[in-house]
DNA sequence: TGAGTAACGAACCAGTTCGTACATTAAGTG
DNA sequence: CACTTAATGTACGAACTGGTTCGTTACTCA
């Protein structure tokens, strides 16, 4: 242990500042996830890493930074995802059923993110709204809904004049509670929202209100 | 100061155990909602009484029970409201819609308790799961909304056979993520959620949505 | 090749935080 | 009025926590 080298053990352990960086995002990733802002250890991230908490600091600055990093980086893969959606060649009612289906897969099978945004909602968004890279982050699903929902109307398919932004709202209200709401709700109900045998279920009910919404002649009003 | 007393300064002060208790649970029920259950001081919710910490660790035996005697009692606030509902005398259309309306008002009404659930899903709801008052809590709302579902199903009007239960996620889905997520969604797309010049318009658009989707056709399945 | 620098580690520190031991006092009760 | 007990306050401590200090080592480039 004193002369002889392991190398198959070593390789690419040691100075390598990209790799420890991301390391140390990824496993902050989960520590704050797991256990909200506060209630994360920084010695505890640290420990999960094959570096020291001085590199925490080195890299980031501090914990709150840290936390920052991750949510840029947590952002930044739905954003990448929600460029590839490519709904738009299909016809309007289509499209939206497969962009809130999308939507709702994105949630599920992302629900360390979804507890990222709880956890940011319960410190008042102040991180993003510091971070220069989040604040000015448009979303391109915005974009796409706008679009099939001004085609949809061309059509005379969509009778209610929606605003993407709240279209937006009411499928991401839906996904996202069933993903972040899972505990009190199945506690308090009995009813696991997230079984695998019901996902079906809750995703063709989503498209079903969505589209039936967008088609229906609005109510007196 | 030493003979004299001061009867209404010192009214109420000392030895009223009920009061001391009430007191403490209110204190604590903002400090929770505000920092989180880790980010919350025992030490500050002593502070912001007119007691000690001691009568807090007294009454509750810690930490955790204290937050757990917090999630009791608002969840408590919300069963009572719930059982005042009186909406059955409405045709099934307005009763839903009348339904939807009072759970939207309730939760603009108490962020508090919003975020205090938002916390408890952070931890797993491991409160409420070990909480026997709690897991046992059956919710009246979703025995209103079966009842009106099987009303409007008899008279022909609904055509989705919706679950109750269901159908009570997805309105609540609405309420609570536009409450919840108010600051993140306010900081990413630029739109406030609870802005009160919104208020009606979020309002009618939940209503127009779920009867919508209830008196819809079914899509071909 | 050797000096400069980026990357890294161990140990430490000062302030905090939950919880408790001990002392005290108001209010019933016989 | 003694006497018991529920209710309350003070002071403290052990463990933890974010952040830092100081020193070391691998890589690179003149």
């Amino acid at each position: 242990m004193t002369t002889v080298e392991e190398p198959a053990r070593r390789e690419g352990r040691i100075r390598d500042a990209a790799r420890t960086k991301a390391e140390i995002l990824a496993v902050a990733t989960e520590e704050f996830a797991r256990a909200g802002y506060t209630g994360a250890r920084v010695d505890e991230i640290a420990a999960r890493t094959r570096t020291t908490k001085r590199m925490i600091y080195y890299y980031f600055g501090g914990k709150e930074q840290l936390f920052t990093a991750v949510l840029e980086r947590s952002y930044a893969v739905i954003r990448h995802a929600e460029r590839d959606l490519d709904v738009e060649h299909l016809d309007p009612v289509a499209a939206i059923r497969r962009l809130a289906g999308l939507t709702f897969d994105h949630h599920e099978a992302h629900p360390d993110f979804i507890r990222l945004v709880s956890i940011e909602n319960i410190h008042d968004a102040e991180h993003i709204t510091a971070s220069e890279t989040l604040s000015s982050l448009n979303s391109p699903a915005i974009d796409v809904i706008h679009r099939i929902l001004e085609a949809g109307r061309a059509e005379g398919l969509f009778t209610a004049d929606v605003d993407a932004v709240d279209l937006h709202a009411m499928i991401s209200s839906f996904c996202f509670f069933r993903v972040s709401n899972r505990h009190t709700f199945g506690a308090l109900f009995g009813r696991d929202l997230t079984a695998a045998d019901r996902r079906e279920h809750y995703r063709t009910m989503l498209g079903d209100m969505v589209i039936a919404y967008l088609t229906a002649g609005r109510p007196a009003e």
